[in-house]
DNA sequence: TGACCGGTTTGATATATGTCAAAATTCATG
DNA sequence: CATGAATTTTGACATATATCAAACCGGTCA
C-alpha cells in the first residue's frame, strides 16, 4: 500500500486521526496537537452519495476531512436545492449546526472519503484550555464567513462566464495549497453540481466550458 | 427623553454598554454579562454614510449594535460591489476579520448608530473562563454561516420577486423580534443597496415592488 | 460486441432581467 | 416656499441565461 510509511509515523506520533497533517499550518505545538488528536476518531468508508450528516441531524461533531472530498447542499421547500460548497481535505464541515444543535445542511461524499469526527463538546473544552486551539477554530469559522461572502458576491454580481472562472481558479488555488497540479485535475462534480452552486443551468455550465 | 427610565437602571447594573438588553436571551448570568460588559466600549456618533470599519483596516474588535443600523458590503477590484448584509440592533458585526486579522468587509452606518465594541483579544480570554459566554460566540459566528447558507440559496435559486420578499420577511421577522411592527417599516436602505444584496439592478427591484 | 444509461454537448427558442432614457417623485437647502 | 439634486418609477428595447429537445458520448453489463 502506498500509505505503509505515513502509516507507521502517524502510529508514533498521533494515534488517531493525524490530524497534524490536515488542517494546515496552525500554530500547535506537538502536544497540544496530540490533545486535540485524542478526542478525535477517525471515520473511514464513505462512498460516493454517502451522506456524512443530513438536514436536521442532531448535532454532535465538527468533521474535518482527512481523505476525498464532500459537497454541503441546503434544500429549499420546494425541492430547489443550492450548494454551498466543496470540500476537500483539510477542510472543516459542519459549523452551520453550531446555532441550532442541528445541521442546516447535507454533506454528500462525492468520492470515497474518510473524517475525522471532532467532537464538539471536548473541542471547546479543550479551547477553553488551549489558547491557540481556541483562535484556531475562530479562525476557520471566520474563514468559512469570508469565503461565503465570495460565494455571495459571485452569484450577486457575476456574469456565467466569470463565475466558473471564479469556481476554476478557486479550484486550482486550494489543490496547489495542497500540492495537487493547479493546471489539470479531475472534476469530481456534475455539470448539475456546479451549476447548482455558481447559480446557473447545467447548459450554461456546459457552454461556458466550451467558450 | 424616552430613555431616562431605562437609562437609570443601566447605570445601577451596566456602567457601559447595557449589552444585556441587546445580544439576545443568551444564558448568561448578570455577574458574567456584567464581566463582559467591563471589556466594552460604548462608541455614539455614527451618522448616516460613516464608516464603522472600512475592507483592510486591521482586526481589533467585534461591534455589537447597540442602536441603528449598517449594511457590510464588499468590493471587487473592478468596483463592482455587493451589501452582504443589512445589520440591526442587537446584531454583532466583524467577524470576518477574525481568519486575517483585517476586515474583509466594509461597514457603513445607515442612519444615525451607536455601537459596543468588543475588543476580540480580551472577549477570547473571557471565553476562556466563561464557558456559556463562548458558546454563545460560536453561535453568533455559526449563525452567521447560516444566514449566508440562506443567501446563497436566495441569490443561486430564486427569481426576483421571490427574493424581494424573502428580503421584506426576513426584515419583517427580525423587527418583530425587537418588538417593532412587523407589517409596517420604514426601508432604511435604497433601491440600489437593495439591489445589490439581492443580486439585481435597481429598476428590477423598483419593479418588483410595484407588482 | 451491442444495447443501454447517465451525463454532457449542441441547437432553437423563450423569458427574465439588464440597459438606457425620460418622467415623476422625494428630499435637501437656501 | 422654491429650486435643484437625488432617488424612484416607468417605458421601450437588448441580451444573458433558461428551457426544451435532440444528438452525442463514455462507461457498464448482458
Amino acid at each position: 500500500m502506498q500509505q505503509s510509511v505515513s502509516s507507521f509515523r502517524r502510529k508514533a506520533v498521533c494515534s488517531n486521526c493525524r490530524l497534524r497533517e490536515l488542517c494546515l499550518p496552525v500554530g500547535l505545538s506537538a502536544g497540544e496537537m496530540q490533545r486535540v488528536d485524542d478526542i478525535s476518531h477517525l471515520k473511514r468508508g464513505y462512498a460516493r452519495g454517502d451522506y456524512l450528516y443530513r438536514s436536521n441531524d442532531k448535532f454532535q461533531s465538527l468533521y474535518a476531512i482527512r481523505k476525498g472530498s464532500f459537497k454541503t447542499q441546503v434544500l429549499h421547500e420546494d425541492g430547489r436545492e443550492q450548494v454551498t460548497g466543496f470540500q476537500m481535505t483539510g477542510e472543516i464541515i459542519g459549523l452551520d449546526a453550531i446555532c441550532t444543535d442541528h445541521h442546516t445542511c447535507d454533506a454528500v461524499a462525492m468520492e470515497s472519503s474518510e473524517v475525522c469526527e471532532l467532537p464538539f463538546n471536548k473541542l471547546e473544552a479543550l479551547s477553553r484550555e488551549l489558547p491557540s486551539l481556541q483562535r484556531h477554530l475562530h479562525k476557520i469559522m471566520s474563514r468559512e464567513i469570508v469565503r461565503d461572502q465570495g460565494i455571495m458576491l459571485l452569484l450577486g454580481s457575476m456574469r456565467a462566464e466569470e463565475r466558473l472562472a471564479a469556481f476554476l481558479l478557486n479550484l486550482s488555488q486550494r489543490l496547489a495549497a495542497r500540492g495537487l497540479s493547479p493546471t489539470q485535475f479531475q472534476l469530481r462534480m456534475s455539470r448539475q453540481e456546479i451549476g447548482s452552486y455558481l447559480g446557473l443551468k447545467l447548459e450554461t455550465v456546459s457552454r461556458a466550458f466550451s467558450n
